[in-house]
DNA sequence: TATTTGCTATATCAAAAAAGTATGGAGGAA
DNA sequence: TTCCTCCATACTTTTTTGATATAGCAAATA
């Protein structure tokens, strides 16, 4: 059985004739006839009662009809979806995101659901270093990161926003009390609660550069894994911190807040990460598309 | 796109390589790898991404590949289906029965869907003429009714039973009040209501011919249409009526009752009717072997 | 009654499609 | 390096499919 005699059957079936069923598949009669016969003699089956005016379906032949229609259906259902996933407007897209980024994360999301709601979407969040050994594990195509000053060539970048890094505090560890801004040198004793250097945030250099050109080097009380446990620390009284302005903004309870520091320029880049093979699933183009013209727009209004 | 296309899709997607997939399905290497490319170019989409040790479905390839294993799946079940139609297991069964023959058919029916019980059952009741039409038209595939004198030959016939005449009355009209059979000379000037005789029951001949034997031809006094009518008439004392046993009894609740007639055989035969065409449905032959088989059983058992 | 017409089935030939054979390149493993 | 495995391509052979011609059959028509 194959699709052409399936296909020669349903021609007939529909014109009620061989000859005529050859004449609308623009073919010779004889090959109707004999694809209908090895049909059957597979099938072990007669299809058709032949009389001398054509030929009329038994009861198995209208039963293959039917489900030769459904078959038909769904064949071009197939064709078109597998064209779809190939395109990128239909298929999965496994996403993960860091505690700090949900708000670039979902607002891009909400704008690319909305162009290609046939994508199924799976968003984890975690932090860094999770995410990316999901990313290598091929557990998720793409991360919603921040960029990291060590970059990995089978990994592609792209950023999607800028975010300054500013002083976290306390009132009770405020080194500028009532000032809209702190110097860079105020900070030179100041105890402080950084982030593990593994540069999984990026900006670890740059901060240590910049306090190094201000005279001095940073009196590290705590190391800390994760930007949650830091705020915790700072909140705790332990010290200050040093976190992209955004990340604090985005516990809008928390007794710990930020200033700007002066003469310090260190920033963070929200980027968004994915796997650089030459074969990219479609929804990941689509995806740093949509993302190009996101940010296009954005500095257009800027 | 063809099944064989599919085929060695499916085989190369299992198999994780083109050299594998060959090996798996018995042909060379090469007309695999150009199967696919064919696949590739009709779709217009990679299926796979080609490696130094095998292949690699990509995303589109995945889609493709859990259909066609639905749609391999679904095509077996296609040409089992309609092999199960053709022999009868599986399809749609229309059937007819008069008022009076409910019994015999029902009880022929459980039996057959216990054996049969994929075949859709469609049953309708109606009088012998309306049935009829409908079995002409190709509306029934078979009748419960009672065997005829006039029999069409493009009809086939198969008698499941025995049903003597009997001499249907109400207290009022009783020939013999307190005897257990009515001699037929007792009918002589008996008003009657009998069935018209269109000759749908088949038994109108006889009971003439045996009236006429007796000495006398039947008062009648009122022609009916059908068989619940006759008994309305008998029951509100316009005469008495010749019924066939079963269909009286049939009707518990009813003060009407029947007698035997005393020299007096006519009879009425229960039969499958079917329209005798060169192709026969498959479960028609299902249901005529079973309600042979079933006519044996009784007969032996009697 | 004979003829024409419209249908299907079969035989035979021609064309197209698919499989087989041989071979080359590319990337790891010994 | 050399070997091995895997995929792709060029070319030949086999198989399948389609086209043409023709026969049989039944019904409509002359």
């Amino acid at each position: 059985m194959n699709f052409k005699q399936l296909e020669y059957f349903s021609a007939v079936a529909e014109a009620g004739s061989i000859s005529g069923a050859s004449r609308t598949l623009h073919v010779a009669q004889p090959p109707v006839s004999r694809q209908l016969a090895l049909l059957e003699d597979e099938l072990g089956v007669t299809l058709f009662l032949r009389t001398n005016k054509g030929v009329e379906l038994t009861e198995a032949g209208r039963c293959l009809w039917q489900q030769s229609r459904q078959m038909f259906q769904s064949l071009r259902t197939m064709a078109d979806s597998v064209r779809d996933v190939d395109a990128g407007v239909r298929g999965q897209l496994k996403l993960g995101v860091i505690y700090s980024d949900v708000q670039i994360a979902t607002s891009l999301l909400k704008r690319y659901h909305q162009q290609f709601p046939q994508v199924e979407l799976y968003v984890r969040m975690g932090s860094p270093k999770d995410l990316l050994d999901d990313l290598e594990r091929g557990e998720l195509h793409m991360l919603f990161l921040r960029s990291q000053s060590e970059r990995s060539y089978s990994l592609g970048e792209r950023v999607l926003g800028v975010d300054p890094l500013e002083l976290v505090m306390c009132l009770e560890t405020d080194p500028a009390p009532g000032q809209e801004a702190v110097p860079i040198r105020a900070l030179r004793d100041a105890p402080m609660c950084l982030l593990r250097s593994d540069d999984l945030w990026g900006y670890s250099r740059d901060l240590l550069e910049e306090c190094r050109r201000a005279g001095f080097s940073p009196n590290v009380v705590c190391h800390c894994y994760d930007t949650p446990m830091e705020m915790q620390m700072v909140q705790a009284g332990f010290g200050v911190g040093f976190l992209p302005k955004s990340i604090v903004a985005a516990h809008p309870g928390s007794p710990v807040y930020t200033k700007p520091v002066l003469e310090f320029s260190a920033k963070s880049y929200p980027v968004l990460v994915w796997e650089n093979s030459p074969y990219q699933v479609g929804c990941v183009t689509r995806f740093l598309e949509l993302a190009e013209q996101d940010w296009e727009e954005r500095q257009n209004r800027a």
